[in-house]
DNA sequence: ACAGCAGTTTAGAATCGTTATAATGTAGAA
DNA sequence: TTCTACATTATAACGATTCTAAACTGCTGT
């Protein structure tokens, strides 16, 4: 399959009419090797700059919140600024390095085997997610 | 030592005036046996209902701004909506749970020993907490 | 192919949390 | 008590996000 088609079949699941607007949008955001960490201005920024017609704030906003509630992408607190996105849906964890703000992924294979020994009755654990901060020694 | 004293000397340590808007803000916030997490607009209820003469947001937002800085409350970041603190300062971590939106923290002995794996050269780490979601099975 | 409609995009207004402003009030040192 | 630097306040400003309603378009049925 194209990535072209991945990204319709992307919208579609979605129940997203593949349009050219949503289309530039997947583009930005699945068409590349990396985990893709960003903000809705990020966002907004890259498409400005990218296409020549412009795709109002509106639909970024709406589009994002349509993927993210389908499962394409996935919504990370670090610090309540502003709201990130990641393209990496997998469960995962984060560094975070104070100096720079910037992100990076790391995964179950980095971080010995986390067991929960309390539990809140009647609940079950649906994610476990470790952010570890980081910054310069000095 | 008092609680009323152990709040000047909080705000003195903070280079903030014991002013009675002030150390009514952290009768709400330090003057209790449990954790608590909370927003800002939550606070200002909680001091609305309380007190007859009501307290500015701006001094409210002010003073917990400060305190956060000098490290009597922490920021947590669960979700995006809203900015929530936590009068519990020590490397902790948390219950988050989907239904009720409630935070419950947990402690190191109630995990397993966390050994991360991996590391970003030339930065040492300064936090590791993990968030734990959990829901209703159905 | 194309008409028609449901779904989409858009600019701009509205909203909400948070921060800034500037006038008035007050704690605390002398 | 007086004075001054710090505090408080109401309100304005701001920025991210959501809403609105009018114009536009993908897609289905014909």
């Amino acid at each position: 399959m194209t990535i072209e088609q991945e990204l319709v079949k992307k919208l579609r699941s979605s129940n997203l009419r593949p349009t050219k607007q949503r289309l530039e949008i997947c583009r930005v955001l699945f068409d590349r090797q990396k985990t893709f960490h960003f903000t809705i201005s990020d966002l907004a920024q890259i498409l400005n700059e990218k296409s020549k017609n412009k795709i109002s704030l509106a639909t970024i906003y709406n589009t994002v919140d349509v993927l993210k509630s389908k499962g394409h992408l996935k919504e990370i607190s670090i610090n309540s600024d502003k709201t990130f996105f990641d393209t990496n849906i997998s469960n995962h964890h984060h560094f975070f390095n104070e100096n720079t703000n910037e992100l990076t992924d790391f995964y179950d294979e980095d971080i010995s085997q986390i067991k929960i020994k309390k539990n809140i009755p009647g609940k079950k654990i649906k994610s476990v997610e470790v952010l570890v901060k980081v910054a310069n020694n000095n």
